[in-house]
DNA sequence: ACTCCATTTGTAAGCGCTTACATTTACAAA
DNA sequence: TTTGTAAATGTAAGCGCTTACAAATGGAGT
């Protein structure tokens, strides 16, 4: 099973070019302690057969790798994507590689590749949000590895987070909502199953309604996967379950735009009939139209501090700091006023 | 520098359970070799003491790791983000785990991923296109490490690909463009430099426009970026060197939702004054109004089939067949009849 | 009770590297 | 030349596993 492996190894290199396998260690890792003409000689070396180092023992003898983990609940959302580049980005200054396995949103499976990248030796795990079993950080415990929260903000979690406080930003935007005269607000929520930021996000909601003297008890909420189509299903769903809703919060930009198509489908008038936020700020809010009002966040600034906070928690330099990046509303035109005098 | 590791090894399982290390290794790997009763006091200890195997040991000594290194230009785009999601979901059902790193469209980078992977020993390798200096396939043949090139399909290349016929896909999209009448056509590309996707779709006009006896020399191209503003920039700059164009055929479904949303921002009407048409079809083609007219690739398809295929070469079952995706036009609202009594 | 053989378990030799420590070399100062 | 010291290089002990081979164990057959 599987190739032969041929490659090169440190003592063909050291053979060849007449040195000890510790003087080509040294020229790969600490070449200011080599004298340059060996170094040069054992770099030619090294070319000429072709010699990549075995990670694995390199790895083994040193007991650190320099790559840093990352687990993320799909790879098929924007706003992850665009973060973990970011993320990437700053990482390779210090350094640093990134590895990404997506779990696709199943708690198991999430476990499974966090022991995975930890048996690889990670200096370090990026997640994304606090919500998972407590087995989970017993083990990141155990093992050690510095570990961080992305996406969500929690500093009193049993991880650090850089991230935003969905709660409190969605929370200002219902603000915005209620202000603008509606009296009666319906959700369209991601799957809140093992996921915090979708749970706050309805919770934030909730706050507003209360902090205006609002029913927050009886807030209606469709739950439903991150698709368009599914945004334009719940949106149906919605129409029946809670008819006199006059705005629909969504808890994400393409649950709106699929909300918003949707509304159109059915000869309402976006914001006239019906208003719909959105919420992360993707591309696909301004593309639609009406453009979607929506929660913009920082994804690559939130990206770029995490890698910056997770790596001085790898080199000791940092016990793990929470930082809370701020979000901020962007008025577009899926929000209007309620206008009662409506049929 | 780093964390001090402290996490039990094979050796304290062993101690723990009153066993051999090679019992212990035997419960892990070939559990059917141990009685029931060794191995449930070995699993318990494991349990008990929160043990993972070292990978970097294991692959050492055993030399194969299992895992599958994929190298990809972007995470910021939807169609690698899927059909990844694919080919994880199919690894992963033949018992390998995949890891992903973005090169951000740069060479050197690109380079640099792949030695990381295969470092890290890698049973094989994805990459996406043809596209990339002759060193690298050289390292590639010389690690004797079974890669595959997906997204793409050129059956005389250098490695077998999985993946569709870029230029013929959008050769066929473009003979509608002018069966629909149009006599003028300009493109807008994404970044053709190292991506051979991209210089295949233009080539695929080209080859519509000869072989309907059109002027194939001239065609009007402008390259840019991913991303929907730059597709918006590019169609202004289009208006102003290929006033006369009457459709305008883009690279991806992105830069035609920016040109797109330009046409109409500039007061045309898509597709009566100017027919727009994408590639990709990924979601935002139906979102956006009207509809793109674009070439259906089935990414998930075409994730699942690179991963039996590459799972055949590392398993010596395959000596790396390729194979071509077929695509799909679908016709949607964006691309109509040319009518030249327009003003 | 005693072989004999299959099954289970143990022993120990690496896998390819890094690095502490030992040794050699180079060179300035005496 | 001799000596001292710093710089360069070499020696060899692991890192935590797998696995070939050796040894022990447990029945079945006599």
């Amino acid at each position: 099973m599987g190739r032969e492996r041929s490659a090169p190894t440190l003592d063909d290199v050291a053979r060849e070019a007449g040195v000890s396998t510790a003087t080509v260690s040294r020229c790969l890792n600490t070449p200011e302690r080599v004298v340059e003409k060996t170094r040069e000689r054992v770099q030619q070396t090294i070319e000429r057969l072709g010699y990549t180092p075995n990670f694995a023992a390199r790895v083994m003898a040193a007991n650190r790798t320099f790559t840093i983990g990352a687990i993320i609940p799909t790879m098929e959302n924007a706003i992850f994507a665009r973060g973990l580049q970011a993320f990437q980005d700053e990482l390779r200054e210090w350094g640093y590689t990134l590895l990404v396995s997506s779990s696709a949103y199943k708690p198991d499976l999430e476990k499974e590749q966090i022991q995975s990248l930890v048996a690889r030796g990670a200096d370090g795990l990026l997640l994304i949000g606090h919500e998972r079993d407590d087995s989970v950080y017993e083990y990141i415990e155990r093992q050690k590895i510095p570990a961080l929260v992305a996406w969500s903000y929690a500093p009193e979690a049993r991880l650090p987070s850089v991230g935003f406080d969905n709660r409190a930003a969605i929370a200002a935007l219902a603000q915005k909502v209620i202000d603008a005269g509606h009296k009666t607000i319906a959700v369209i929520s991601g799957r809140t199953l093992g996921n915090d930021r979708a749970a706050q996000r309805i919770e934030g909601v909730r706050d507003a309604l209360r902090a205006n003297g609002m029913q927050d008890d009886q807030l209606p909420v469709v739950e439903t996967e991150y698709a368009v189509d599914k945004g334009a299903l719940a949106f149906r769903e919605l129409r029946k379950t809670a008819k006199n809703a006059t705005a629909v919060m969504c808890g994400n930009d393409v649950l709106a735009a699929g909300a918003l198509r949707e509304a159109q489908s059915m000869g309402l008038s976006v914001p006239n009939d019906i208003s719909i936020t959105g919420f992360d700020d993707i591309e696909l809010a301004e593309i639609v139209s009406p453009a979607l009002t929506t929660v913009h966040v920082p994804h690559r600034e939130m990206g770029r501090k995490a890698a910056a906070e997770l790596v001085a928690m790898v080199t000791g330099k940092s016990a793990g700091k929470s930082e809370c990046i701020s979000t901020k509303i962007i008025e577009r035109d899926s929000l209007g006023p309620f206008t009662p005098e409506k049929p």
